[in-house]
RNA sequence: GGCCCUAUCGUCUAACGGUUAGGACGAGAGCUUUUCAAGCUCUAAACCCGGGUUCGACUCCCGGUAGGGUCACCA
């Protein structure tokens, strides 16, 4: 009956990576899986570094993702609570007031301290089982630096039991806190919520996933053109996996497939290059509307009907909306610009024992190609100009590169692009055979 | 350094005492009747080490080793 409330509780101090909102997906799938309560909380007790921008940022990142909070708070708009208890713990002896030598800048001459009892504490972790710590090693931690000014420990153990937080899903960097904050919240006659602990994110150097070592602001994927659907689907199985072949769940096959017992110990390194591949994968699914509108191909200021026509290439090609992008204005630009042609280059697949085989290949398929009916397949265009090239190849080893190359090459004006078949199907006849002609001219001249 | 956690291919992982240790990404090769891309097929690639327990250990226990986390008036 006891229906499962989990949180995510960022401080929005810096612009947050994808270990931050792997966590953030655990706690909103489990919570979902279950038919239960996800809660954001944005941790911004120290105000010194909290900034609105990085909260902004925060929300807009979850928004994008699709985990949308059931309830969200703001740590400070508790203050009122925080020293109503913190008043409390002094008056009961938990706690008192400490005179202190400042060591830091900033640092108070008087702080509150918890009395810790010492001994040891247990608690069992969902993912990992039983862990303890020895108290004593703590001292008399301190919880506020003023009666306005709570500290992380002290503002969480009172806010997750107030918001009825039942599961706290929080990385493993957190094991060792936990023991204070269980100590506040006896110490307030507060229950316990269950822990677990997620193995954390690496990065390739098998550090903690962090600024430092340069991780990617989750935000800066988003930017990229990585789709919601391949993060969210990403992030999932990195630690986790469903238990059978699956590798790409959408959101919804997420949520019922997640099963935290099935959460990896170990930690995992954060791979982009795995990362890109399931972004292929989502990206191929789109429509190829979906797909303009998703990419801002539109914005390219490229002719639409073509740029429509290319997106079956892009999506093969490209792995995510950026490169797609610069595909158009890069490796696939013959679609939109006239090429420049190199005379060498044209005749680069010619055999020395067959000179001139180029040109009269290209003037031989003037005419059939001049014949193609408006808006022809590729499949349809191979049809044609296939017997053509083995006509070729029949006269001697050789002669089906001889014509297709420099076929390939007067459409495109580049050394790797598409079959010439897709150039001209997209192209369209009076233009393959505009730029034909002007190979045949550079030939002859 | 103290305390805590972890340990299967390069990477993400499957296996929950008995398998030729499986899959995916990546890599290599070949095939796809020109290049590139895609696709298909194939290949290489792992149980950290040492003791136990057991008829039998990747699986359970202990000890090493290695890696990581954490030791704030940050969260």
């Amino acid at each position: 009956m006891n229906s499962v409330v989990t949180r995510f509780a960022p401080s929005p101090t810096g612009l947050l990576h994808a270990g931050n909102y792997r966590t953030a997906v655990f706690a909103y799938l489990f919570a979902k899986h279950s038919e239960g309560k996800f809660i954001v909380r944005i941790e911004d007790t120290d105000a010194a570094r909290s900034k609105p921008e990085y909260e902004a940022n925060i929300i807009d990142a979850l928004t994008w993702l699709r985990l949308p909070a059931d309830e969200q708070y703001r740590q400070s708009e508790h203050r009122p609570r925080h020293r109503e208890l913190l008043e409390k713990l002094i008056t009961d002896g938990m706690a008192y007031i400490s005179k202190e030598i400042p060591k830091n800048p900033g640092d108070r001459e008087k702080v509150i301290r918890f009395k810790n009892p010492g001994g040891a504490i247990t608690f069992t972790d969902v993912i990992r089982g039983d862990i303890t710590t020895d108290i004593g090693d703590l001292g008399d931690f301190i919880i506020a630096r003023s009666l306005d000014e709570p500290v992380f420990h002290f503002a969480v153990a009172v806010d997750d039991s107030d918001e009825g937080v039942t599961h706290v899903i929080r990385g493993a960097d957190h094991i060792s806190n936990t023991a204070r904050q269980m100590l506040i919240q006896r110490a307030l006659g507060f229950p316990t919520p269950l822990y677990a602990h997620l193995p954390l994110i690496m990065d390739s150097n098998h550090k903690k996933l962090g600024k430092r070592s340069g991780a990617k602001a989750i935000t800066e994927y988003r930017d990229e053109g990585i789709l919601p659907e391949a993060m969210l689907n990403y992030l999932a199985f990195l630690g986790w996996n469903p238990g059978d072949v699956r590798e790409y769940l959408s959101r919804e096959e997420l949520v019922q497939a997640f099963d935290i017992s099935r959460v990896q110990k170990g930690s995992a390194i954060f791979d982009e290059v795995k990362l890109f591949s399931v972004n292929q994968h989502w990206m191929r699914k789109l429509s190829d509307d979906d797909f303009i509108t998703m990419s801002d191909l539109g914005k390219l200021a490229l002719r639409s009907d073509i740029v429509l026509k290319v997106v079956p290439l892009l999506k093969e090609r490209a792995k995510t909306f950026k490169e797609a992008r610069e595909m158009l204005t890069g490796e696939l630009s013959c679609f939109f610009n006239k090429p420049e042609l190199d005379k060498n280059l044209l005749l680069a697949k010619e055999p020395p024992e067959r000179p001139g085989i180029a040109i009269s290949a290209l003037k031989g398929l003037l005419e059939p190609i001049k014949a193609l009916p408006k808006g022809v397949s590729a499949e349809v265009v191979k049809t044609i100009i296939m017997p053509f090239s083995d006509a070729e190849e029949a006269k001697g080893k050789g002669g089906r590169g001889a014509v297709l190359w420099p076929l390939r090459y007067a459409l495109s004006g580049v050394e790797r692009s598409p079959d010439p078949f897709t150039i001209i199907s997209i192209l369209g006849t009076d233009e393959s055979i505009s730029r034909i002609s002007k190979a045949i001219a550079i030939l002859e001249g």
